[in-house]
DNA sequence: GTCTATAACGGGATAGAC
DNA sequence: GTCTATCCCGTTATAGAC
């Protein structure tokens, strides 16, 4: 728990080339179906020199969920921005749900190795015992907080966290499906659950 | 391809008691986490036992999805029946869409161990390696084919193919969020996205 | 900072006895 | 049908040289 905003930490840039590494072969064969020699031998070290960086394979992956697919994007700015906010967030400052999920989608689209990594984990993860389990238990919970907070925009009626949540979640299954079959694009695949999920008899206006 | 119903192939009970363990390893470590020893030692059997009925380890996962995640539940018969129907499917005989999946939700909270088989597989099977590439592949197409034929009861001006792989999409997800947090059913959570997805002032009548 | 060497163990699969 | 024994390979991690 850090109590100031964090400089960019100085990483060292083979650390670095590492992690990227890592993320991939993670993404692609799961943490337990990567071994430290196959990320070893693509960075073009030694399993030994590797681990003189990273100290463990668990270690390893905390590594990569922190230092990579945890970048702050634009949206997710506006949302704990939004979220510090002080008493109630007026009308006008309030994020519209269908534009937030369509950046969501546009930013995902550019970065399918995270994607991939953040799909094969959050399965991988549903094991008490997998490393990264603690790490998607939070996200969760982080998840459903932003969910359930008054900040989004939306018509009178409209179950506003369970939309959320709704949207969440589909998202998560277009990209397994994306993932498996990159024919459609992301951002295609989302247009249709946007039009079921933000109808325009009902989302007019607040799209 | 069969051209003919199969009679229910008899399964020698050892081997039906293999299937299930390995259900339930590989549902809880995935394929790469999971070890013929683990299963063999659950089984109470020895490893070269184990490969006595099962081959090779791929078999086996081969077996598992075929004999334990195929069992064709009373929604798909219904599906399937409809889908080779002679000629356009009148009005009456068709299947509506909030209750297929409500149903679906019904039947997968009683077997959370083939859920948790599935969501596993599911992610980890994005790898063309995987031993279970292709038939998730196949599955997707399958999927794909139920939601776009002419056979769902849904309002004028609803696209029903969209709204079917978004709620395919978002069982998808509420199934691993479920399998991460028990703590409100698969039910509770389907409903949500149903009242998101199926709002009362378009389906009143098509529930 | 990176290497070779090695420890110590677990993996899948096979041979052959009973 | 099930076992023990074995093969051979891959795994993570450490020790110590350069």
């Amino acid at each position: 728990m850090e109590s100031h905003i964090k400089p960019i930490r100085e990483i060292h840039p083979r650390v670095r080339q590492i992690e990227d590494v890592s993320a991939t072969l993670f993404g692609e064969s799961g943490y337990y179906g990567t071994s430290l020699r196959d990320i070893a031998e693509r960075v073009g070290i030694s399993k030994a020199g590797l681990l003189h960086y990273v100290t463990s394979k668990d270690n390893l992956l905390c590594m990569v969920l922190n230092d990579c697919y945890d970048q702050p994007t634009r949206v997710n700015m506006a949302v704990r921005e939004l979220l510090q906010y002080d008493g109630p967030v007026p009308a006008d400052k309030r994020l519209r749900i269908p534009s937030y999920f369509r950046e969501l989608a546009t930013v995902n689209e550019q970065r399918p190795q995270l994607v991939r990594l953040f799909t094969t984990m959050n399965a991988e993860a549903l094991n008490p015992d997998h490393p990264a389990y603690e790490y998607f238990r939070e996200r969760d919970a982080a998840l459903t907080e932003v969910a359930y907070a008054d900040i989004w925009y939306a018509p009178d009626g409209v179950a506003t966290p369970e939309v959320m949540m709704t949207a969440y979640r589909a998202m998560d299954g277009i990209q397994i499906s994306w993932l498996r079959n990159p024919e459609h694009t992301l951002l295609e695949r989302w247009d249709a659950v946007e039009r079921s999920l933000f109808p325009a008899s009902i989302w007019e206006g607040y799209m």
